[in-house]
DNA sequence: CACTACATACATACTGGTCGGTATGTTGCT
DNA sequence: AGCAACATACCGACCAGTATGTATGTAGTG
């Protein structure tokens, strides 16, 4: 992923900041995701881009930074693209999150790498507390559009009047969280396969009974 | 968590090799689980259990081994002691596996630190192969475990029959870590009570309708 | 329009601390 | 005595962070 990747046909541009530091965070996530936070090396970062020490520390005030900078503006628009906005749509929202739950990928290095939010917040939140709020809001953002979701699905008379939206958007993250960590150890596909099904019987379970066909 | 702690009453005692190694095991367990493993210091073990750095390479070949041996007779035993053991006693397996669930502790560093076994998986799984298999063992034992317990309930009437023991299992045990990992990220014992609630209710729905009470 | 001046956007070389690991010495137990 | 069970001192690699240098874009001025 060098720098002239997508930089304008012109020949070999040379300064271009917004391509920069959108460079360094693609390539910080992506080592942050094999290597967790910890362990991944700056020097890794910088050799995957071409960029320099120098330039990393002048987009970004440190290593930390650049983490909280991973979570606000990857992981988090990662969130918002696969679940938040699909669901921001007027279907059914049931169909919309088995649709989303179904669309998991199954490649090899996705089961072996789980997901980005939760591995980071099982790594961090303990150690920095900065990292932890800013995981924290990611997960209440994503847990409050299931919810709504949910809600208008009950004036709309496809989702169970008698479950409370919140707990039941939780036990979706929770359960789907949990069989991606399990999927991930077990570095297994079928684990994520299985734990798919599950998780699409258990939301039909939520329908009116006699709802719309699936 | 000084060694002298359980030593024989007479005086000083000074070579114990046995309770010096369990005593390693234990302080790098809290250590580890204070901080992952690739945090963990063992100058900070060391300095928790008094021991030196020559008898801990004495007893161990080194971090990772000492590693190993936290997954092997430390979260191994842990899991069997809590899940494993009460599931082999001829009750309602339903009843046995709500009082297991109930009986997570909600102690606000529990709350904080996650589950063990969990943490680990997350961190070193893709990073270590030799880590992996081990705590997928772990995670294999607990699965099957449970799997069986149901089997057992199945054939005693209390468990539904329609349900594949197997997926059950794994599916209370994605619930069951992936609430834990949102307790502890959001660090509120409430997420964890909630989740709690829920898991029990889900396992009430798996016994067959008009069984044992409870 | 040319020329300067300054802030932005990088590049390079180095440092300081941390930490796992080791080499080697010493003491207690049988 | 001799092996097991430690204790102490030290090493070297790794790595985030920094100090400092350099080139590029751009705005302002006559």
């Amino acid at each position: 992923m060098l720098l002239r990747k997508h930089s304008k046909p012109s020949a070999k541009r040379q300064r271009n900041p917004k391509h920069t530091r959108e460079c360094l965070l693609q390539a910080a996530f992506q080592e942050v995701y094999k290597s967790g936070f910890q362990s991944a090396g700056l020097d890794t970062i910088l050799a995957a881009t071409g960029v320099t020490k120098g330039a990393l520390y002048y987009h970004f005030d440190g290593k930390e930074a650049l983490g909280h900078a991973i979570v606000d503006e990857v992981i988090a628009v990662m969130t918002r693209d696969k679940w938040l906005l699909p669901l921001l749509g007027g279907g059914d929202p049931i169909e919309t999150l088995i649709n989303i739950v179904r669309a998991t990928s199954l490649r090899p290095e996705a089961v072996r790498g789980g997901c980005p939010l939760n591995n980071l917040a099982q790594e961090m939140s303990p150690l920095d507390e900065k990292f932890r709020k800013r995981l924290a809001r990611v997960f209440q953002v994503w847990q409050e559009g299931i919810a709504t979701a949910l809600r208008r699905g009950q004036t709309q008379g496809t989702v169970r009047r008698d479950l409370d939206p919140d707990e039941t958007s939780s036990f979706l993250i929770a359960v789907y969280e949990g069989y991606i960590s399990l999927a991930k150890n077990a570095q297994d596909v079928n684990v994520l396969k299985a734990g798919i099904r599950n998780i699409v019987g258990w939301l039909r379970s939520l329908r009116v009974p006699g709802s719309s066909t699936d």
